[in-house]
DNA sequence: AGGGTTATATACCTGATAGTACATTTGTAA
DNA sequence: TTACAAATGTACTATCAGGTATATAACCCT
């Protein structure tokens, strides 16, 4: 058996870089949420036929879930890195100011994908919405867990239901998209975190 | 000078209801978004032909905007009578649950077509978008300045700055279409309008 | 140099899209 | 009863949607 390289190296090379591409066609989606992107759209952004497209992403639906991918796992992603702060207060805190900071950020679109991306859409986008959908319901099962795990570790008052905190920032957050797509600044959401920050339960 | 009857009774008298008519292209353009929402999907919510429907409300366009305003002034809109409130945490509090029992309602699609219906779209879409965001600008709005004024009556300490409380209740609301929209109950949004009410400065 | 393999560009396909022309129906007013 | 006005249903247009067939171009290995 031999090993399978992931650049094969038989065959006409790929004349565009996919993460490159990629990366052209996750700004269109989140600009134009999923209905709103044509192929055209997307050629166009991407610099490629459509041809090259449907051989290297298969089609609009797996293009769009890969892009989401790569924006999770983008160096400026901040949701996962924050869930690692030592305290819950700072869970919140990183949270809150990586929100102000990211969605409002003029070299990106504003806003977040996965939440505007397809929130309400056509039948065809059933799927995309879904997916979507679940990774907002994931991270905020997350959150949660990080705040369980808070309170047995002493950060976080006992009194304090976890799952309802976790709700009550997720909304935060989510507002804050919202925010930052109706042209908030970065200093705006700023403020908005925090007074998040000031009603935060805290320790002891 | 002879008073122009808003029912002309010449002619061929329409043969539906077109408030009903709108209410059902209202629901579909909620559910769906103006992308996603095609002009089959409307004709068939509301039982009439094409023609028809050009006729009565000019095009896709003009119908969605006919279809915001009825939005905005149906019986259970509770934005506008809320700032009418006694106090400042009053208005908070007929805000907060008026949107958990609203935007999770069964009886409606879920969440807020206001923030829902065109948050991230095509270019067809950007003057929707743009009334859109206009309205939920407008709203926040019309909230600082009820925040304003309650300062001046004295139930909202001197301290707070209305403008900021305006954008962090806004935001919280947006995040609460948002939760509907991901399928939270009516239940879980109302606790997440207890935790912001908590934190929320009262007079004294 | 030639065969195998993959990417590319052009051109195309089918179905859906927003919007309309036209003939017909249904009512009012004279 | 006839003239007029507006609404209706059918059928249509032009354009665009997502997706693909095909021929050609570029590369590796032998």
């Amino acid at each position: 058996m031999t090993a399978v390289s992931c650049t094969p190296t038989i065959g006409r090379p790929r004349a565009f870089d996919m993460d490159a591409a990629l990366e052209k066609a996750l700004e269109v989606f989140w600009r134009k949420g999923y209905d709103g992107t044509s192929l055209t759209d997307l050629t166009e952004a991407m610099g490629i036929n459509k041809p090259s497209l449907y051989a290297a992403f298969g089609n609009k639906e797996q293009l769009f879930l890969k892009a989401i991918e790569l924006y999770e796992s983008r160096p400026c992603a901040f949701f996962i890195p924050a869930l690692e702060k030592p305290t819950a207060y700072q869970v919140a805190e990183h949270l809150l100011y990586g929100a102000a900071m990211n969605m409002a950020d003029k070299n990106n679109p504003q806003g977040c994908v996965i939440i505007q991306g397809a929130l309400s859409c056509s039948e065809a986008a059933a799927a995309v919405k879904e997916a979507l959908m679940n990774r907002r319901v994931d991270g905020e099962h997350k959150l949660r867990q990080r705040f369980e795990q808070a309170k047995q570790a002493g950060d976080l008052p006992e009194h304090v239901d976890a799952e309802v905190l976790a709700r009550y920032l997720g909304t935060v957050l989510q507002g804050m998209a919202i925010q930052a797509n109706n042209g908030a600044s970065a200093d705006q959401l700023r403020q908005v975190a925090e007074m998040t920050l000031l009603a935060f339960p805290r320790a002891g």
